[in-house]
This record gives structure tokens, C-alpha cells and sequence, in this order.
DNA sequence: TACTATACATTGATTTCTTATGTATATTTG
DNA sequence: CAAATATACATAAGAAATCAATGTATAGTA
């Protein structure tokens, strides 16, 4: 089996979106360095989410709709939770299965011989 | 289970370069065309790669000495040959590789009931 | 003759992400 | 207690991958 620290960028690249909407989905509300600890310790570290590439996505979820905020005052800072609205779900719902549809096809070109097992 | 035509471009985003070296792996040699209409017979349409994609590609894996070309005369046509090199097949397996262990971590993200069975 | 398929390619625009930077508070450690 | 690390938000310039459109040309089919 190969092993690595940290998958290389250009293959984590276009997964963040389905990442964050299953979380979303999975935890009700979540806010960014939340989301970007949570994916470290599930993927054990193999999946870094930096905030470069986060926050510019929770931003335009949040104007297409997809997305909605609550801040909160935690001592002197403020606290941006996302949630998904309600839209939003259908939209998760779809993305999420589509990806997960994809990587079986996906699976199949790499990995003929396992991949339809 | 999720049905679509054609994945949208975004999921798809990313996979080209594991896909290509997977098939020119498996096939020894192909040409550009060849390639498109490959992935298309074996994802049942699926999975559409664009020559605006293809072809860009082809030509930065042959300057980076991944893939060899080999130019033949097909009647009065000059068909374009692709199959990796020696290094470009260490290049192949390990970018394989690395894309099927992520899609197993991705999959436990998006679907963690069945992710690790 | 016109349309579709084969087969190469480029170019401008868009999207996505990286790297770097900036601000500020909270906590831990030497 | 000072320094370093962790928490927490954010932006901005640039790189990279891809799309959509376009271009050229031959071959086959309706």
C-alpha cells in the first residue's frame, strides 16, 4: 500500500467543496479553523485545508445561498458559524452523491481488476 | 443510487492526469483522439475529456520527459503517438497509486459508514 | 453536397487553489 | 513574564488546470 504524509495539491485539488458541505451536513454548524482542524484529524493528516483556499469558498457558498452564518461572541473574539440553509442541503445532498458516484468510475479507469468488485 | 449523464466539470476537475497515465500504462501507446473516445467508451460517457484539456497536457507530460511521442503517416494524416517513458512509468504508478489511496480516504470523509468496510 | 467523424492544435477567460501576508486574542512553556 | 504556539478571522497576487470556442484538414457517410 502507498503511503504518504499529505496528498500532493494537485491531487486533493477540487475536493474541498464536497469536504466542507459533508461536514456541514454532518455537524449542523461549523466555523472555519473548526473545519480545517476536523478534516485534519479525520484524514489523519493527509488532508490539509489551508484557509487560503477555505474561507474564499465558505464566502461565495454563503452568496449563492448555500451557506448560511450565525457570529457569536466568544470572549472578545467573534465566532463565524456556517450552516448549511435549506437549499443548501439539496445541494450537499447532490454534490456529495455525484463525488461519491464519480470516484467509483473513477476507481473502475484506475483500478479495473477491484474497481466493480 | 445517484444517476447522471455526465459528471459536471467540477468533480471532474484534477483527474485527467492520473486517467491519461493510467491508459497509456495500460495500452502501451495511444494517440489524442484516441484517448478522448477511450474514456468515454469506458465511463459510458460519463467522463468527457476536452481536446482544450487533452492536448495541453499531453505536451507539458512530454516536456517534462514523462511521455515519449512517435509521429506516424496514416495516408495523407500525421498521426501523434503518446507512451511513457521509462521514468514517466514510475511517474504513472506512483500518481495512481496516490489517487486510489485518496479516494479511499475521501470516500471515508463523504461516506463513513461504508468508506473503511 | 452536406454533415459527421477523425485528428491535430491554440487562445482567452474562468475557476480554484497556493503562498504569503495581515490582524488580533488566548494559551502554553521555558 | 516573555516568547512561542494555537486559535480565528481575512485578503491578495499569482499559478495552474480546465473550459469553451475556434481553427485547420482529411475521411467517410447520408
Amino acid at each position: 500500500m502507498y503511503i504518504c504524509l499529505m496528498y500532493s495539491k494537485e491531487i486533493v485539488k477540487g475536493t474541498l467543496k464536497p469536504i466542507v458541505l459533508k461536514l456541514l451536513k454532518e455537524h449542523g454548524r461549523m466555523y472555519g479553523y473548526e473545519i480545517t482542524q476536523n478534516v485534519k484529524a479525520l484524514t489523519e493528516g493527509k488532508i490539509q485545508i489551508t484557509e487560503g483556499a477555505l474561507y474564499p469558498l465558505l464566502h461565495k457558498l454563503q452568496a449563492e445561498g448555500v451557506l448560511q452564518t450565525e457570529s457569536e461572541k466568544m470572549g472578545k473574539r467573534v465566532r463565524k458559524y456556517y450552516k448549511l440553509s435549506q437549499s443548501g442541503e439539496a445541494v450537499a445532498d447532490d454534490l456529495i452523491s455525484e463525488m461519491l458516484d464519480f470516484m467509483q468510475t473513477l476507481k473502475s479507469v484506475l483500478n479495473p481488476d477491484y474497481g466493480q468488485a
